[in-house]
DNA sequence: TCTATATCCGATATTGATATTAGAATATAG
DNA sequence: CTATATTCTAATATCAATATCGGATATAGA
């Protein structure tokens, strides 16, 4: 169980580093792929879903990249993960039941559809420009590192 | 993305439904498995983890099945979603950066541990008593149904 | 125009999680 | 004791996520 698939980890941490330049201005795939820990085509391919939204932008050839197609204040979280990910997890039942609504709601219905809320808000709320502002945090010098997750 | 995998849907659901039985009772796993459209041999695998932490216990033979082994006001939704899918959801940074803790925080790591931590009390404080006793809902006539994940 | 550098796109490999099946082991009723 | 209902376990199948690769295409600059 875990909330964000690990492309969805690695998109969102390039955005962060990203947003650092200012709108416009492009960074390659592999520069942004560098701290992460992964193969730059991978990243790239991850990337491509945020172009259809208007996210972000890409030039190719020399000096090109990838860049902010609008202002790190006008992108939220939400845009980012869902443009990955989709919205299914805001979408459908905790347990899974197709009839589940207000109408005929399961014992999770209610409770778990405030979490959700507020998780949703947040997620809404949050923008890339507050991110990449974040002075407290290990962002700021490149100071982190991915591992893979343990197998079994 | 998904909060519960499909097999700790059916594991809770089908132990909201042997709670209606009281403690000590055993179900077949086949009966418990009948609403959810699912094979009883994977509903009884995934009860099988709920077996070594206490939860429940088995009868084989005629009559056999599957039984709470203490009373459903001590089990917790906690208690069962770690049982089947761990709790590493409630360990791991929300972007999966190794060192990230207080002390070298990423920028989701406070707001992330408070949402996180309000679903945890919410699952460490909800019963399977309480689950089972809510009537406002369709779990009291079998009312539902399961269906397949969408395919791609 | 030519070349080097990049993204783009589609195909495919790999892996791990998820789900299914089959058969062995076991307990119970009669 | 035997037949049967059931769990238990291990092997396997399926699927989705993850990762890699190669050719097509675009761009900048020499």
């Amino acid at each position: 169980m875990q909330f964000l698939s690990l492309g969805t980890q690695y998109t969102l941490t390039a955005l962060i580093s990203l947003s650092k330049q200012g709108t416009g201005v492009a960074v390659s795939a592999s520069k942004l792929a560098e701290p992460l820990n992964s193969p730059s085509t991978y990243l790239s391919q991850m990337l491509t879903h945020l172009i259809e939204p208007g996210i972000i932008g890409t030039r190719r050839g020399i000096n090109g990249g990838v860049y902010l197609a609008k202002d790190a204040s006008e992108i939220t979280m939400f845009d980012i993960v869902t443009a990955v990910e989709g919205d299914e997890f805001f979408q459908t039942c905790f347990l899974g039941i197709s009839g589940c609504g207000d109408i005929e709601p399961c014992p999770f219905h209610e409770e778990w559809g405030k979490k959700r809320g507020k998780i949703e808000e947040w997620l809404k709320s949050t923008t890339l420009e507050e991110l990449a502002n974040d002075t407290s945090t290990m962002m700021t010098d490149g100071l982190f590192r991915f591992e893979r997750r343990a197998k079994n």
